[in-house]
DNA sequence: TATGAATGAGCCTTCATTCAT
DNA sequence: TATGAATGAAGGCTCATTCAT
C-alpha cells in the first residue's frame, strides 16, 4: 500500500517540479519563444522525461493556466464566507479578479495568451484542456451565485438572467483588466498613458469600471420604496 | 511630375493587391499558419517583392488590421451626422462596434489576434504599427467626443473623466464582443452555450451589455427633477 | 530438480507469451512502426521485462521469423513421407512454399522485412540470429535432399550440383513469391495488374513459374529412353 | 530566352549535385542511417535548400533509384541493336541485369532497399515515385519485347503469355541476384559459402540460373529436328 | 523594381535501452 | 524476476528573411 502511495506522491511532486520549471521559462521571456529544451534544462530533466508527464508543450501551458485559475478560484471562494448582500459580493468578486491580475500577472498573462481561437483550436480534445475549462467555469459560477443571492436579498434587480449577466460581467471586466495590463506593461499603451495622449488614472480605472457595471445591476426603482 | 505621380499610384495599387492576397491567405485558415510563400503565390508575386512593400509578415498583418480599423472608423463617423444626445450616441457607437464584429468577423478576428503582449513586443517600432495605433486611437476619440457631447446636453453624468470612461467603455465592450465571438465560433464555448451549461441568448447578450454600461453613464439624480 | 524444471518451463511459457504479443503488434500495422511500448502493453508486462527475455527489439522480430520458418519446415517435411520421384518432390516443395506465403502472409512478410543488408548488419552476432539462420538452412536442405533423390531415381538431370541448384530454386522462387505478394497487396503493383498495364493471371503466375524451373531440372535427353 | 534556359540548366545541375552528395552519404554506410544533415553537409548546402529540390528524404532516395534504373535501361536497350533471336535476347538481358548488379552494387542495393511494402506505403503518391515506377516498367517491357520477338522467330515457345512470363523472369532473376548479393556481401551468407556449409560457385550461380530459366522458354518439340 | 534561390536556426517529438529499486 | 521512470541522441522538416542578379 504505502509503496504505491509513495510512488504516486513522488510522481505528483515531479509533475509539480516540471510545471515549476516550465513557469520559470514561460514567464522569463515571451511565452511564445519558450522551448521544450529550455524547460528540460531548467527542470534538470531530459526532454524525454517531460513527455512522460505531459503530452505536449501546450499541455504544459495548460497546466500552468490551471494553477492560475485554481488560485483565482481560491480567492473568490472566500468572498462567500463573509455575510454580504449580493451586490456587495459582486463588487468584491470584481475587485478580487483585479487583485489577482495584479498579484499574479504571469498567470493572468498566460490565460490571456491562451484565450484565442488559434490556441484553442490546437488544444481542443486534450485531457488537460477539459480540466482547465471546467475549473474556468467554476469562476463564472461564483458570479452566478452572487447574482442569485443579490436577486433574493433585493440588492440586485430581480428581472435579470443571472447566467447571461454573469457572462457579461466576466467578459466585460476581463476586457477592462486586459486593457489595464496593456496600459501598464506595454510600451505602446504606456506611451498613451504617459504622454498624456489621454488623461488616465491607472489606479482607479478598473475600480471605477466595476462601479459602472454595478449601476446596471441595482434595482430600477428605489423610488417606490420611498413612498 | 506626372511620371512620379503615376509611379506612386502604381506602387499604391500593388501594395493594395498584396494586402488583398494576404487577407485571402490569412483569412482562409488559421492566421498563425499562413506563410509568406502562400501569400506570394496568392499575389502572383515573388517573395522578395513582398518585402519591397512590407518590412515583415507582421507588417502585413498590421496593414490588414488597419483596413479593419478604417472600416470601423467609417461606420462610427456617420453616427455624428445625426443629431442625437450624447448617451444615444454612445449606444449607437456600441451597437455599431458589435455590428462591425459580426459583419467583418475576419477583420475583427485579426485584431484580436494582434492584441496580445507577445505580438506587440514583436511589432513595436515598426512604422506600420505607428500608423495602425493612431487609427486605433481615432476610434476611442469618437467615444470621448460622444461622452463630451452628452456631458453638455445633460444626457450623461457631468462628473466623469471622458478619457477614462471612453477607455472603460471600449475595453469592456471589447471583452464582451470577444466573448461573443468565442461563444459563436469556438467548439468549447459553443458547448457551453448549446448544452445549456449556461442559459444564454447570444442575440441579446451584447445589446443588453451595452445597456448595462449606459446605466453607469446616466445622471445620478433624476429624482430632483421629479419634484 | 522439479523446481528447476518448472522454472524453466515457466520461463519458456512467458517467452512465448511475449512473442505472441509481439506478433499481434508487429502484424497489426506496418512492422516498422511497432514500438516496444506497444508490445509491453500488449503483453501486459513492463518494458524492462521484455529485455529480460529478449536482447533487443530485433531479436523479437527474429523470434517471430523463427516461428514462421518452423511452420514452413513442418510443411515441407511431410512431403518426404509420401513416396515420390525427386522432380515431383521439388514441385511439391515449391507449391508448399507458395502455400505457406499465402496462408501465413504475416510470417512471410516478416521474413521479407528482415531479408536485407541493413537489417542483417544490425543483427549479426545475436544468438537469436544464429538460431534463425540454422533453421533457415534446414529449408534449403530439404531442396537439396529432393534434388539428390531425383538424381538417383532419374527424374532429375544427374549432372547438376544440388547445393548450387537448391539455392537457385530457393532464391528464384522466393523472388517470384515476393513479387506475387507485392502484386497482391501493394497499391502500385495492384494498379499494374488491374489496369491491365500488364495482362496477368495472379493465380497461375507462381505455379507456372515453378513449372518453368522444373524444365531446367529434367534430364536432357528423354530421347534415348525412347529407343 | 537564353536566361530562362540557363536558369533551368543551373537548376538541373544543382539538383544533380544534390543527388551526387546524397549518393555519397547513402552509400557510405547503411542507407537507413543516413541523415539529411549529413547530406546537406556533403552537398555544402543548407538543409533548407535540399528541401527546395526534393520534398523529402525519401524522394532523394527515389531519385537515386531512378538513376540506377536509367543506367540499367540504357544497358538493356543496346541489346536490341544487335540482330539476335528472341531467346538469345532474353539471355543477354538476364546477363546484363546481373552485370548491372555487380558493376553498380550501390544502385542495385538501393533498389532492394526500396522494394518492400513498408517503404512503398510511405512513398505512394509522391511524384518522384510515379516517375521511378514508370521507368521500372520500361525494364520489364524490354523483356516482353524480347519474348515477342522470340515467339515470332521460333526460338521461344509460342504458347506463352509474354506479360506473365516477363514478370516471372524478372522476379525470378531478381531473387537470384539478390541472393547472390547477400552471399557476396553479407557476413552471414558469406559464412555459408566459405565454410562450405554449401558447395557453391558464386561465379556460375547466376549464369546457370539464367540457363535454367531459358529451358522453360524453348519450344516444346525438339523432336522434329530428329527427322 | 522584381526575382527566387539560398539560408540556417529552430522545434517538437519519438523510442530503444538502461538501471535503481 | 519484475518494474517503469529516466534517458538523450537523433531526426525530419519549416519558414521568415536576405541578397545577388
Amino acid at each position: 500500500m504505502g509503496i504505491a502511495e509513495r510512488k504516486e506522491r513522488e510522481r505528483e511532486m515531479r509533475r509539480n517540479a516540471i510545471v515549476d520549471a516550465a513557469e520559470r521559462v514561460f514567464f522569463a521571456n515571451r511565452i511564445d519563444t519558450a522551448t521544450m529544451d529550455q524547460i528540460a534544462e531548467e527542470a534538470e530533466l531530459s526532454k524525454g522525461t517531460l513527455y512522460l508527464y505531459f503530452g505536449s508543450k501546450t499541455d504544459l501551458l495548460l497546466a500552468i493556466q490551471d494553477r492560475g485559475t485554481t488560485i483565482l478560484a481560491g480567492m473568490l471562494a472566500q468572498v462567500f464566507a463573509e455575510n454580504r448582500k449580493g451586490l456587495e459580493l459582486i463588487r468584491r468578486l470584481g475587485e478580487l479578479y483585479f487583485d489577482y491580475a495584479r498579484t499574479h500577472p504571469n498567470y493572468f498573462h498566460a490565460e490571456l495568451y491562451c484565450r484565442n481561437q488559434e490556441f484553442m483550436e490546437e488544444v481542443a480534445g486534450s485531457e488537460q484542456f477539459r480540466k482547465t475549462r471546467d475549473r474556468r467555469l467554476e469562476i463564472i459560477r461564483y458570479v452566478v451565485k452572487a447574482l442569485q443571492i443579490g436577486m433574493v436579498d433585493g440588492s440586485i434587480r430581480p428581472d435579470i438572467n443571472p447566467h447571461q449577466v454573469s457572462l457579461q460581467l466576466y467578459a466585460g471586466l476581463n476586457g477592462m483588466v486586459q486593457m489595464h495590463e496593456l496600459l501598464t506593461v506595454d510600451r505602446y499603451h504606456k506611451e498613451m498613458a504617459e504622454e498624456k495622449l489621454f488623461d488616465l488614472d491607472l489606479d482607479t480605472l478598473v475600480p471605477n469600471f466595476i462601479e459602472m457595471l454595478l449601476c446596471g445591476l441595482r434595482p430600477l426603482e428605489p423610488l417606490p420604496s420611498k413612498n
